[in-house]
DNA sequence: CCGCTCATGTAACTGGTTACATGATTTA
DNA sequence: TAAATCATGTAACCAGTTACATGAGCGG
């Protein structure tokens, strides 16, 4: 079998927790999601959900959610199965890499700003960094009252990164700062 | 002017930092690169510096790489002025939220496993991440070697971004073998 | 009854990947 | 002389996005 799709082992998660569930309960977990990469489109999920029942990994049965009549979803056996292999290690290569930062793939290139410019740069950052944090916490209080123990770890996890990268600006700024000092005074003494 | 993809802006900076250099060499930039989400692959490169041509923001004249004719690529100033741009306040939306993390993804679904294949799993994410530290520790002296602050610091984000994971996985694992005592012993008192 | 959320899709596009093809030059 | 690396591409494919379309039920 063709290998699946990070978004679709996902999805196979999110319907093993959420079971039973609509498709569009499943595109609302992406889309209200604050980490994801994924948008949860309509377009990504719905197609991936056809994909997932053809593969008999999930069953879709009649119900109604609301009052309203709607398709429910449920992983099959093979279906869980498939997750538990996901997480079952040797974890593949691609999990295990440096993870993707906008923000740091930017700093590469700083030096093509003026100096002040470069410190403008990693200030925005790191406020809109900070901005994110009581979203972060708020999710993690969240997962925590609602009992569910290993979304509260994980994303503890997207918090510890966040604070990481925090503090890394912060370093990153105060030695740009030495760094302009220290040429300062080197023209200082040139003069 | 259509907004440029961060694969475009990356290549943009490269380019920048490099020229004149040829579009091999920016494809293999990506490829070697440890963090890097982007395979850097020709089928993207050479038609992302084609697009980049074509609007003016790289020019392209013949030259010679280690005896060989090719063409060598450097930014125009209007190129320039594009980068410069990208690294300008206020970074758009995007850029600011929570890093994608293929591990943290899998951890919210590890309560469909046998709590020892739990542990299995977080003990397997820890020593592949452990390895990929020396390699990350390596290219920031790379980076230091040859001068270039700018990446030395953004490299430096990676490994502290590295590390800030290992830290929170060791931090799950220590809470997971607490929560299976705790249940264990819950047991026991029932006995 | 108007707008909002729930619910389910589809069509066109896009930005990447894989895999292939070609040929020159260098190194073992 | 064979293999590796430099160098430049292309074609087929694929997954996910945007934008649209539709309709039911619910709250003001």
């Amino acid at each position: 079998m063709k290998r699946l799709s990070d978004l679709e082992m996902a999805i196979l998660g999110i319907v093993w927790k959420r079971a039973p569930c609509t498709t569009y309960a499943v595109a609302r977990e992406f889309a209200t999601s604050p980490s994801s990469h994924w948008r949860g489109s309509a377009g990504a999920v719905y197609p991936a959900i056809d994909r997932l029942c053809r593969l008999r990994l999930v069953k879709q049965r009649k119900g109604v959610s609301l009052g309203r009549p709607c398709s429910l979803l449920a992983l099959t056996a093979k279906g869980l199965a498939q997750l538990q292999k996901w997480l079952t290690p040797p974890l593949d290569g691609a999990a295990a890499t440096i993870t993707h930062d906008p923000v740091r793939t930017r700093t590469f290139f700083l030096a093509a700003l003026a100096p002040e410019q470069q410190r403008a740069f990693l200030e925005d950052a790191e406020s809109q960094l900070v901005a994110q944090l009581p979203v972060l916490e708020e999710e993690v209080a969240r997962y925590r009252r609602s009992g569910d123990w290993f979304s509260e770890q994980a994303q503890k996890g997207a918090l510890h990164t966040m604070i990481a990268r925090l503090a890394w600006l912060r370093e990153f700024r105060a030695a740009l700062d030495q760094r302009l000092n220290e040429s300062v005074s080197k023209k200082e003494r040139r003069k």
